[in-house]
RNA sequence: GGAGACGUCGCAUAGUCCGGUCUAGUGCGCCACCCUGCUAAGGUGGUGACCCCGUAAGGGGUCCGAGGGUUCAAAUCCCUCCGUCUCCGCCA
C-alpha cells in the first residue's frame, strides 16, 4: 500500500512510478476521485452519527411524552445513520481496492523491463574449462554422479520439479544453510524458523497476492497459503505492532522451506534443481526506519556477497529494472552466479527494499519523537538457497567428476575437502 | 474430537447478570511540572490507536479479540468465527 497522502500531494510522482513499471498511470485519477467521494460520504455519516449520539443522551434523560417525541425522531435518524454508514463503508472499500492496485513507488531503479537491468559489478573470474582441458558437466550430471541429486525419484513421488537430495547432496544443503545462519547470527540477526503456512491477510500484506497470485500454493480447505519465502512470515511477524527501532533495525534470519507453483514457466529450466516447487532458504529480513532503508539495503547486499565469497563463486550484481520489480519493491539488487554449462548468469540472491509498502499493509509502525507513529521500512535479502548447490557443483567440479568443497563450507561438512563420485 | 472458563485504552483490573448516568473507572508504569539542598517520598496535571474537517487552535467520528444481528441506543443481549487456558479423548 502506498501513502495516500503522497498520492494526494504529488500525484505526478505516483504516475511516473506507474509508467516506469509499465503500469497504468490512470489509476491515480481513479484513486483521487474515490478519495473525494469517500471523504464526503464519511462526513455525512459522522455528522448523522454525532446527532444520533446526542439525541440518545436526551432520550436517556427524558420522561413521559417528551421521551415519546424524542424516540420518534431518533428512530428516523437511525435509518439515515445506517444508510450513510453503508455508503461510507462502500466508498472506503472502493478506495482501498483501487489504492491496493498501485504498486510501490520505484526509487532509483533503472527504467525498462526484465532485460534492462544495469550491471553494478562483476566479482571473481569464471573458470576457463577449455584451458583446463575438459568439458564441464552440468549440475544434474555431477549431482547424479555424486549420488547427491535424484530428480527421477522426485518426479515419481511428487511430480516434475521435485527432487531428492541424498548423501552429500543433503549434507551440502545443510552446510550452506547452516553457514548462512551462522553468518547472520554473527552479524546480529535473530535466527527464526518460521511457519510456512500463512493466512490470506498476511500473504496479501506482503504484496504477493496481486498479479502473480497463481505462483502461490493455496490450501482451499483451510484457506492458508504456502509461503514462497520466509519473507512472508517475517513480514507478518510484527504485523499490527508498534516496534522500537531506536537501537537500529530489527534483523531476523528466517529459515524455511519455500514453495512455488512455477505456473507459466513450463519448459523453462526443466532440467535439474534450478527451478523447483520446493526448496530451502535462509532469508535476511530487516525492519528499519525509512531514512535508514537505503543504507540497510546496501548492508544486506554486502552480506549476500560475503556468503557468495564463502562459496567461492564468480558472480555479478545487477540493479533490477523498474518493470521487473515485485509489486512491493522500490528497488532490487540480484546477485547472479556464473553457470558454466549454460554460459549465463543464474540468480542466487535477491535483495529488495520495500520501503513502507509492506509495513503500511501489515500495520507495522514505529513511534517517533512527539509520540506520533509512522510505518517502518521492510527489506529482505537471500543468504542461501538450495539453488546454490547448482552453482557450487558446476563451478567447483574437477575433470573426474568430483567437486572441490569451498573452504568456507568445509567446517559444515566435517572438514570434507572433495565430494567424490560414487562408482 | 468432546466439555468448560476467559479475551476491556502499555501492564493489572472494575464494568457485562439487570442496555442509556461508560464521554470506559481504579492501581501500577510512563511523561511534564511543583516541592524537597542530591536520592527517596510527596503533590498537580497528563498519558492509546485510527480516520475526517481545519493553516492552526480546535471540533467530530471509529475502536472493549474479529465479524454479523437485535435496539431509538450495545463493552453490556443474541449468533458465528479466532485466540488463550483447564480437563477428557485420540495421535505423534
Amino acid at each position: 500500500m502506498i501513502d495516500i497522502a503522497l498520492l494526494r500531494d504529488n500525484p505526478q510522482v505516483v504516475r511516473a512510478s506507474q509508467i516506469a513499471r509499465g503500469e497504468d498511470p490512470a489509476i491515480v485519477d481513479a484513486v483521487l476521485a474515490a478519495d473525494t467521494s469517500r471523504r464526503s460520504a464519511l462526513g455525512d455519516f459522522e455528522a448523522a452519527r454525532a446527532q444520533q449520539k446526542s439525541l440518545g443522551r436526551e432520550v436517556a434523560q427524558a420522561k413521559g411524552e417528551e421521551r415519546e417525541v424524542l424516540l420518534a425522531r431518533t428512530k428516523q435518524l437511525a435509518d439515515q445513520v445506517k444508510s450513510f454508514q453503508a455508503k461510507a463503508g462502500a466508498a472506503g472499500e472502493e478506495l482501498d481496492s483501487l489504492l491496493s492496485q498501485i504498486q510501490n513507488i520505484v526509487e532509483g531503479a533503472p527504467p525498462g523491463g526484465e532485460d534492462d537491468f544495469v550491471v553494478v559489478r562483476h566479482v571473481g573470474t569464471p573458470r576457463d574449462f577449455a584451458a583446463e582441458g575438459f568439458e564441464p558437466r552440468d549440475h544434474l550430471a555431477l549431482g547424479e554422479g555424486l549420488r547427491a541429486i535424484d530428480t527421477a525419484r522426485g518426479a515419481k513421488v511428487s511430480g516434475s520439479r521435485f527432487y531428492y537430495l541424498t548423501g552429500v547432496g543433503a549434507r551440502l544443503e545443510l552446510a550452506l544453510l547452516n553457514a548462512a545462519v551462522d553468518q547472520a547470527v554473527a552479524a546480529g540477526f535473530v535466527p527464526v524458523i518460521t511457519p510456512t503456512l500463512v493466512k490470506p491477510e498476511i500473504m496479501a500484506g506482503t504484496g504477493f497476492l496481486g498479479r502473480h497470485a497463481d505462483e502461490i500454493y493455496h490450501l482451499g480447505t483451510d484457506d492458508l497459503y504456502l509461503v514462497g519465502t520466509s519473507e512472508v512470515a517475517l513480514a507478518g511477524y510484527h504485523s499490527g505492532e508498534i516496534v522500537d527501532l531506536s537501537e537500529g533495525p530489527l534483523r531476523y534470519a528466517g529459515w524455511s522451506a519455500c514453495y512455488r507453483r512455477e505456473a507459466g514457466s513450463h519448459g523453462k529450466d526443466v532440467r535439474g534443481i534450478i527451478r523447483v516447487h520446493q526448496f530451502h532458504k535462509v532469508e535476511m529480513f530487516s525492519y528499519s526506519r525509512l531514512e535508514d532503508a537505503d543504507a540497510e539495503h546496501q548492508r544486506l547486499l554486502a552480506w549476500e556477497e560475503d556468503m557468495l565469497a564463502k562459496a567461492e563463486l564468480p558472480y555479478r550484481v545487477i540493479d533490477t529494472a523498474a518493470g521487473d520489480l515485485g509489486s512491493s519493491a522500490a528497488r532490487k539488487f540480484d546477485c547472479e552466479a556464473w553457470l558454466p554449462t549454460q554460459q549465463r548468469y543464474l540468480e542466487l540472491t535477491s535483495t529488495s527494499n520495500c520501503t513502507t509498502y509492506q509495513a503500511r499493509r501489515l500495520g507495522v509502525r514505529e513511534r517517533v519523537a512527539g509520540g506520533q507513529t509512522r510505518p517502518v521500512a521492510t527489506l529482505n535479502g537471500t543468504l542461501a538457497t538450495t539453488r546454490w548447490i547448482v552453482a557450487i557443483l558446476e563451478n567447483h567440479q574437477q575433470a573426474d567428476g568430483s567437486v572441490r568443497v569451498p573452504v568456507g563450507l568445509r567446517p559444515y561438512l566435517g572438514g570434507l575437502e572433495v565430494l567424490e563420485p560414487v562408482s
